[in-house]
DNA sequence: CTTGCCTTTGCAACATTGTTGCACGCCCAT
DNA sequence: ATGGGCGTGCAACAATGTTGCAAAGGCAAG
C-alpha cells in the first residue's frame, strides 16, 4: 500500500485500517468528488454503513470535505493538504450535467458577497452547473 | 380569494384550483423558501403527491424555483415577478443554520467567477449558511 | 501467550425525502 | 348528458442517509 496514504491518515490521527487506505486511494485517484453508493459500486464487498462511517471520519478529521452538488447525493473530495475547511478554504464545485462528475475549482475561492445587514456568514455552498471541458467537444 | 394569486396563475397558464390559490398564497406570505413537508405541515388534510406535483407545475410555470440550500430537502419560493429562471435571474440564497429558514437574497445576483478552459455554464446555486438578522441579536 | 478493552466492521432495520401508478372525481366543451 | 382530460387521493415504491447491536480485529498489560 502507498506510504503516503498510510502517512496522510496518520498525520490527522486516523488509524490506517485496510478499509480505510483502500477508499482514501480511491478517492485521490478519482480526481473527481465520490458520492457514498458510487464507493459501494467500487467495492462490491465493502458495507454500506463502513463506507458511510469511513466518509464520517475522513470528513470530521478533515482530509476530506462533502459537496452538495444538487444531486441528491452528497459527494466527497479529498481536501489540499493546507485546508482547515474554513470559510477562506472554500471553493466553486462544478457539476458536469453530461458525464455527471463533480469537480473541485480548487483554483476559484467562493466570492465573496456582501450580505444584508444584520446577516453573518458561516459557510458557502456554491455549485455551478453546465459542462466540462471534456463533455463539450 | 386573492385576485393577484388567480391573475398570477392564469397568466402563466396554470388552471387555477383551489389547492394551486392555497399553495401559491402560503408561499407569497411565508417570505421564507418553504419544502414539501412543510406544506403538509400547513395543509395538514392535503395529499403528498398533491402537493409534490402542484410544485412541480409551479416549476415548471416559472412561478416558483427551487433552492437546494443543503438541508435535504429542497426548498421553494416564488419568483419574481420579473424572472425567467435564466442564469441571469439568479440569486444568491441564504440558510439560517439557527432559525432554519432560508431566504432569497433577490438583491444580490449570483457572481460570476471566470471557469477553467472549456467548461461552460448552465446554472449556479450559491447558498450561504450562517446567522440571519432576527437570529444574531 | 492470554486476557481484556477499545475500535472497527458487518448486518439489519429504519426514517426521510422524493417519486410514480392507478383509480376516482370533477369540470368543461361538445 | 356525456365523454375526455385534468386534477386529486391513496398506495406503494426507490434512493439516500442513518443508527443499534453483535461479532471480529488489533493492541497493550499482565
Amino acid at each position: 500500500m502507498d506510504k503516503s496514504i498510510d502517512h496522510k491518515l496518520e498525520s490527522k490521527e486516523i488509524r490506517p485500517t485496510a478499509m480505510r487506505q483502500l477508499v482514501l486511494k480511491v478517492l485521490m485517484d478519482k480526481g473527481t468528488a465520490m458520492s457514498l453508493s458510487k464507493l459501494e459500486e467500487e467495492f462490491a464487498h465493502a458495507d454500506k454503513s463502513t463506507l458511510y462511517r469511513t466518509l464520517k471520519t475522513f470528513e470530521d478529521k478533515k482530509i476530506i470535505h462533502s459537496v452538495d452538488d444538487g444531486t441528491g447525493s452528497i459527494k466527497y473530495a479529498v481536501c489540499q493538504d493546507t485546508c482547515e475547511c474554513n470559510p477562506s478554504d472554500l471553493h466553486v464545485h462544478f457539476y458536469c450535467t453530461q458525464c455527471e462528475n463533480t469537480f473541485c475549482l480548487t483554483d476559484i475561492p467562493v466570492p465573496t458577497v456582501n450580505l444584508p445587514v444584520g446577516f453573518s456568514l458561516d459557510r458557502v455552498n456554491m455549485v455551478v452547473r453546465g459542462l466540462c471541458a471534456n463533455c463539450k467537444k
